[in-house]
DNA sequence: TTCATTTTTTATCATTTGTTAAATTATTTC
DNA sequence: GAAATAATTTAACAAATGATAAAAAATGAA
């Protein structure tokens, strides 16, 4: 997925615009299983996914899945992103990636300079926003076995691409009641 | 709480813009119990709270409450104002409420003319981000009776100005389950 | 292919949360 | 303040999910 197609997608932009952020943009490779970005670290770069799989997890006694990202998804660090501090979360790769690369510092400055991309970032964050809030009603709202089918509809091939694990623990159970789920549903 | 502090507390603006944001707002006030924002209508306003306290809900055969707002806070209906679509939300007032009410039509048309209005929004936006993610973070990471603990911590107030039954669907858990939390925590 | 390793499933039992109904307590209205 | 109404708690049982362990299946490496 072509770098101009995933900024336009969140926000259509006027040329001048959108060429300022491409040259802002470098491309970057790494292999499955990389650490893109640890726990407890401001992350000073975000990243558009070109090509691959990536997922955001936390760790404490068991660790927890909960974001997958894939071609055309922007990878940031909210914390280090919005507030300067160092996130929660580790990103690890799940496939080869090829990424987009974009320093925070240099996308700051130009949100003070050009008023369309200032709204191509408010664009951003808000279109995550509806995202991240439909998941938490999701969550709310559904047992387990509904927010799996619902995953199931939404983006089958995650769970072709994904190991059950990560699957499981991104919909808030663990492994073991998701296999059991499955099998329910046989 | 006045409309400038809320404001600028989002994202210090300067004042020039300050100004131009104040000049579109007027103060409205309503009484316990209205329903300020039906389910599935496009809302065509935002507000801000200056006094008073609100829930957004969602009816299916039972109601969840997913958000309180009080003193500071905005009352947005996401789907209405990032994609101009109806909301699933409805929005009571839990207390007598005076609130900033400002037109999103006006607000867009700001949002393309001043850079700062722009990033204000940004900032808006952002921040809301990742208070919804913290949220869908402690769903997956804790049960219950630590999220009762948590929401008794960071916003000790609301377990005094909201009734119990609100609270518990606010957690995701049903009102006997908060009650019998309650008793062991004795 | 074969062996070793990882992932997924199955089974059993424990814990948490849900459901329903009734009892108690608090709040509102007259 | 008394009666009516609403909110909260308690109790008993049901359903969903968690924890642990072992078996089966899939994957990867030599």
């Amino acid at each position: 997925m072509d770098i101009s197609n995933i900024l336009d997608h969140i926000y259509k932009l006027p040329e001048s615009s959108l060429v300022e952020l491409q040259n802002n943009v470098s491309e970057i490779t790494f292999p499955k299983g990389h650490i893109l970005l640890k726990a407890n670290k401001v992350e000073t770069n975000i990243y558009f996914i070109k090509k691959g799989l990536v997922r955001a997890y936390i760790e404490r006694d068991n660790e927890v899945t909960f974001w997958f990202g894939k071609e055309g998804e922007t990878i940031i660090s909210m914390k280090s992103y919005v507030e300067d501090q160092p996130g929660y979360e580790a990103i690890e790769l799940l496939e080869d990636c090829e990424l987009y690369e974009l320093k925070t510092e240099n996308l700051r400055k130009l949100f003070n300079e050009d008023v369309h991309i200032a709204n191509w970032g408010r664009k951003f964050a808000e279109k995550e926003l509806i995202k991240t809030e439909e998941r938490l009603i999701s969550k709310q709202f559904k047992n387990a076995s509904e927010r799996y089918l619902e995953l199931m509809k939404d983006h089958p091939e995650l769970i072709k691409r994904v190991q059950l694990g990560h699957i499981a623990s991104y919909l808030g159970i663990t492994q073991v009641s998701l296999s059991r789920i499955r099998a329910e549903l046989k």
